[in-house]
DNA sequence: GCCCTAATAT
DNA sequence: CATATTAGGG
């Protein structure tokens, strides 16, 4: 039985009732097998010989998920066509024997792992791993093309995002208990399943993920990323180291848990870094949106998350993400060389660093909640200032122009060049300057003249209460609301 | 304890 | 590289 994604999803205590089918024609070893895998939990169907497991394979009425099936010098040819006719069932061998070409052969031919015998209850625990592995990884024939750039095609990240989102729906599931119980809450059995990352979202307490991850994610990578802006959900994909505990003879476990090294014991505090946050555009979009509404001057940590109200995400990490976004304001603000506008001659006040006259004061509750506020300093190109930002979640903090519209939330025109993001500012703006009509308003061309603008700054700063110099945001929304500059909507 | 910055680790 | 973490200072 072809186990999916969302099978395994709805599979309340999975992998309980995972229906195995042990073919063995030693009966003693057969049924040592089936107790220890009843014991598990799981369903266990044995047979002596290929042709009643096959038969009872094809009669589809026990939908296996899995088969264990011993293979002997004296019955692989057998062996051989049984996994030949069953691909789609993952299927183990074992054997009481090593031997390599035998073993390959049934590699060759499908077999998903190789136990001797003895089978350690340890592999036999986790055999429904192959069954996850296959209901993760099935699906459009070939996602395999690993040449291709991370982040190149969204099509496929989607894809992949979708399947791992699955992924990590089921580790919360377990979580979630584990971490209620937790004073004894292990987790080794879902520590097996994949150490890609994977793509979750889940609605919850903005608790919740940092504690979960803090207790159970040992030296696990989340990406956090928002699904969509809307909503406040977050994407995380967990990367899980495989568990130290189930792999005693494997070699790839090591290297790990540098603070706590008891291979069994539970992963206490010392050894964890934190849950990586992936600062996609849109949670960037939100993070800069929370500064304006904030303001620049009164953005701080505690009250960006506030603002932002992104679950998962600390404190820290806006804080560290606050860090790297003023700098790169500051680094991009002054006489930063190379940037020169249009309009823009040499004293060009418009790249000062702002002074600020007015005292900070916070005030946001005079504008609609989603729209981006005055915030401060007056109004440099606004390309200038902000992290570019690219459709894919492969931004950058280079202040290419005409990108970034969105990731301040401004509600601008889209750029039109389909040359656009990788463009020197250079070559984009005096682009610009040739369709001046088309696209007023990344590039200055249409700039409307001082008075106007300056009519539109007063506006921009008397309307929140007058107490602090407009942000571009402000300033652009007057004038849009003005008529000035042929900003389409 | 929170915030900020810079330096450093991963 | 992008982030997290840490350290030192307010």
């Amino acid at each position: 039985m072809v186990c999916t994604a969302n099978d395994l999803l709805g599979w309340k205590d999975f992998p309980k009732g995972l229906r195995v089918l042990l073919l063995d024609e030693d009966i003693n070893s057969a049924t040592e097998i089936r107790s220890k895998l009843e014991e598990m939990g799981y369903v266990v169907s044995t047979f002596g010989s290929e042709k009643d497991a096959l038969s009872a394979i094809s009669d589809n009425s026990k939908g296996f998920h899995v088969a264990i099936i011993e293979v002997r010098a004296d019955n692989k040819d057998g062996r051989f066509k049984f996994l030949e006719s069953t691909k789609d069932l993952p299927t183990i061998i074992t054997s009481d024997v090593n031997c390599i070409s035998t073993m390959m052969k049934c590699i060759a031919l499908g077999a998903v792992e190789f136990l001797k015998k003895p089978l350690s209850e340890d592999r036999l625990r986790n055999i429904w791993q192959h069954v996850a592995h296959k209901a993760f990884n099935a699906g459009p024939e070939d996602r395999s093309e690993p040449l291709k750039s991370e982040k190149a095609s969204s099509a496929s990240d989607l894809d992949i995002c979708l399947k791992k989102e699955d992924i990590k729906e089921y580790f919360n599931q377990n979580q979630e208990h584990n971490e209620e119980v937790s004073v004894e809450g292990h987790h080794e059995d879902q520590d097996h399943i994949l150490t890609e990352k994977a793509c979750v979202d889940h609605d919850g307490e903005s608790k919740f993920v940092e504690t979960t991850c803090d207790d159970l994610v040992v030296d696990t990578t989340i990406t956090v990323t928002i699904e969509t802006d809307t909503s406040k959900s977050l994407e995380e994909g967990i990367g899980k180291p495989l568990s130290n505990e189930c792999c005693p003879d494997h070699t790839n476990t090591m290297k790990r848990n540098e603070g706590s090294n008891h291979p069994s014991s539970r992963p206490t505090k010392s050894s964890r870094r934190k849950i990586k946050v992936d600062w996609t555009s849109e949670l960037h979009k939100k993070f800069v949106q929370a500064v304006e509404q904030l303001g620049v001057d009164q953005a701080i940590p505690s009250r960006i998350l506030e603002l932002m109200n992104v679950e998962g995400l600390t404190r820290h990490n806006v804080s560290s993400h606050l860090q790297k976004y003023r700098l790169q304001r500051r680094h991009i603000l002054p006489k930063e060389s190379g940037w020169k506008w249009p309009h823009s001659t040499p004293g060009n006040h418009y790249l000062q660093k702002p002074i600020m006259a007015y005292p900070p004061y916070h005030s946001n509750h005079t504008l609609p909640p989603t729209r981006v506020y005055p915030a401060w300093p007056p109004p440099p190109p606004p390309q200038m200032y902000y992290p570019a930002w690219q459709s894919s979640d492969n931004w950058m903090w280079h202040p290419y122009s005409g990108v970034q519209a969105e990731a301040w939330g401004c509600p601008t025109v889209p750029p039109q060049r389909t040359s656009f993001p990788q463009n020197t500012a250079q070559i984009h703006i005096s682009d610009s300057r040739q369709s001046s009509q088309a696209i007023p308003m990344n590039s200055f061309d249409n700039y409307p003249g001082d008075e106007v603008i300056d009519k539109a700054v007063k506006e921009a700063i008397n309307k929140p209460l007058g107490l602090r110099p407009p942000s571009t945001e402000s300033v652009i929304y007057e004038l849009l609301k003005q008529g000035i500059s042929t900003f389409p909507h």
